[in-house]
DNA sequence: AGTATTCTTTTTGTATACACAGTGTGTGGT
DNA sequence: ACCACACACTGTGTATACAAAAAGAATACT
């Protein structure tokens, strides 16, 4: 197929983007890039400024494209805001759905599944993201999508480690997760606005607890520690 | 100066796009416009992506970039989320703002009175908008700042008429605005979140009504219709 | 030795030429 | 007269060459 090979590229360098393969922070050398997907340089760039319309990177004057940092003033923002905007978009894709969205979703739905069980970490989180962009676009509201859409590359990101398995634990809440989103487009397609919030919201928080697990794990033991050097215990 | 011819352009687009200068739906000729402002093509489309990302143009496969327009779906959708946003941004706006932001803020208030008093509608619509856009950067919420500047592009592009002072309602309507917006700044300034979106919702409503007599103005007298064709009075 | 300055290298930004797609018009056929 | 096809035209997309800016390296100077 004649295929758009800027499109590609953009997917693409989306995916690595999302996938933490290219890490946050970390600059976009055009020539390499140019090369690599087989692209000039000029509509490559022309795929950085798309992307960095869409939050997934930042464009410096004079010094090209970089990976969209997540330092931690913006990771308080996105705990305290990403409430708000995933319940306002869940409430108004379940008043605005159409029949042929509900089909792509639960498609996507399928494929996470899969992949989440299969413990395909990165392809689960691409999913996951495809699966939660896809309730954006059934909200039909562009303003509420412009900010969901940034929330998700960094909720994408933050949660890479969600669906690697390393605990019973985590596999209990994979499983709670892929409920979840059956939950959801049940509520969805049944236009069912105020369940549908409520699901988003159990799911947020999901979600925000696992995170906060991995941001603040179990502490050391203390005994070990101690044996060493007290004063550095802390 | 050396100027960046670029930026300049690209102001210069926002501006005309806010001002209606260049209508909603219209198409952006690349090579008229480059030829306009000095530049170049390859700068040109630059801008144009840039332009896209905050929701002045729209881009489409091989047929350019015409201006975001404003069809009735989009107006409804945007009635429906403007208090959210405008209420959330007000809120963290007094929570995160510094005091070079807030002198800022009253120096553009400045320049906006002036303006919206002397009946400079366009000039008064451009400065209004500058005004909430620094309210929306003192958020400090990259995700709600998304939004926010999509709803001013089309908020600014939709009370053109506003600053139009064409009777004595209008005027007092006029210095309202005014009004409204140096008790926003005081309750920012004082830190008072709730103060700050009570007053939001305030002008939201006022800036509302004045949009519905806009869109749904007083039906013609009767009588003169129906001397003329009955038939066609309705 | 350390620092400042200049030259070199690398990388980004811009202009331009060319290739390609879409649109409209004209001509030939029926 | 109407339709279809082809050709020309207009405007967008891409590649490449060149210019400018930033980063790095080497040298001279204190």
């Amino acid at each position: 197929m004649a295929v758009n090979k800027k499109l590609t590229c953009a997917r693409a360098l989306r995916h690595r983007i999302l996938s933490l393969d290219i890490p946050p922070g970390s600059d976009l050398d055009e020539a390499r890039l140019s090369e690599e997907y087989g692209i000039s340089r000029t509509p490559l760039r022309e795929v950085f400024h798309r992307l960095a319309g869409d939050g997934y990177v930042r464009l410096e004057e004079n010094r090209g494209a970089k990976v969209a940092s997540m330092d931690l003033s913006v990771m308080r923002t996105f705990f305290q805001t990403a409430p708000l905007i995933y319940s306002s978009i869940a409430r108004q894709a379940a008043e605005n759905r159409t029949s042929a969205q509900i089909g792509a979703l639960k498609e996507t739905q399928e494929k996470f599944a899969k992949s989440a069980r299969a413990g395909a970490v990165a392809e689960a989180g691409l999913f996951n993201h495809q699966f939660h962009e896809q309730i954006g676009d059934m909200a039909q509201n562009v303003y509420l999508l412009a900010s969901l859409k940034r929330m998700l590359v960094d909720h994408t990101r933050l949660s890479q480690t969600f669906f690697d398995p390393k605990s019973t634990a985590d596999e209990t809440r994979i499983s709670k997760a892929i409920e979840q989103h059956n939950a959801m487009i049940a509520a969805i397609e049944a236009g069912e606005a105020s369940g549908a919030v409520d699901l988003t919201l159990q799911h947020w928080d999901l979600s925000r607890d696992q995170l906060e697990t991995y941001v603040r794990p179990d502490p050391l033991p203390l005994d070990v520690i101690s044996m060493k050097d007290h004063r550095n215990a802390i």
